[in-house]
DNA sequence: GCCAGAACTCTGG
DNA sequence: CCAGAGTTCTGGC
């Protein structure tokens, strides 16, 4: 498998955004690239991984936007490889709205998990390849606790105040 | 209420 | 298989 993939600087880190020809398969944040590029290497231990600056460049572009609050909808081609219950998961967080959040029992549940099952909720956001994309950013704990975060708790942090205040300046009048 | 410990589900090694 | 995880529930105080 070939994967393509370039760095760039963000309003959180340095980004990475990598993609097959078929669509996105990796997206990170981070302080340093070499960080990033392990966390990838680690990702697809056997895959060909070519860095390239125009690698994307529509789809970094947009992940940017987001990050600047201009994008609220990140509907962008995954490629990624998951289990049965990832991608359910998947699905349940990228149904959550621009600048709200879900908790992890939430999600599970709307699986249909009567029983707790946040717990692999959680793992499954833990794994996720794509972020932003998939924006596990947005499940917290239910005490309301942020929970944890596989790019640094502070991003998280952050990413959900750039959100909370781009809605306030888009809609915030109208309530 | 607060805290420790058990319960629950999925997955990588 | 089993340990451990981006959790939650329960029971004792």
């Amino acid at each position: 498998m070939r994967i393509g993939y370039t760095i760039v600087d963000s309003p959180l880190g340095r980004l990475l955004v990598a993609a097959t020809d078929r669509g996105i398969s990796h997206v990170s944040l981070g302080d340093v690239d070499a960080e990033l590029e392990a966390a990838l290497r680690s990702d697809y231990p056997s895959a060909a991984l070519e860095r390239r600056e125009h690698t994307a460049s529509q789809w970094t572009a947009a992940l940017l936007d987001y990050l600047r609050g201009r994008t609220l909808d990140l509907d962008l081609p995954l490629d990624v490889e998951a289990t049965e219950f990832q991608m359910r998961v998947w699905e349940q967080l990228r149904a959550i709205p621009y600048g709200v959040t879900r908790t992890y029992g939430e999600i599970a549940r709307a699986l249909g998990h009567t029983k707790n099952a946040a717990r692999a909720v959680g793992r499954a956001c833990a794994t996720n390849p794509v972020s932003l994309v998939i924006p596990c950013h947005r499940a917290v704990r239910e005490d309301g606790g942020l929970g944890g975060y596989r790019w640094g708790l502070e991003r998280k942090q952050a990413l959900l105040e750039r959100e909370r205040a781009a809605v306030q300046l888009r809609f915030g009048g109208m309530f």
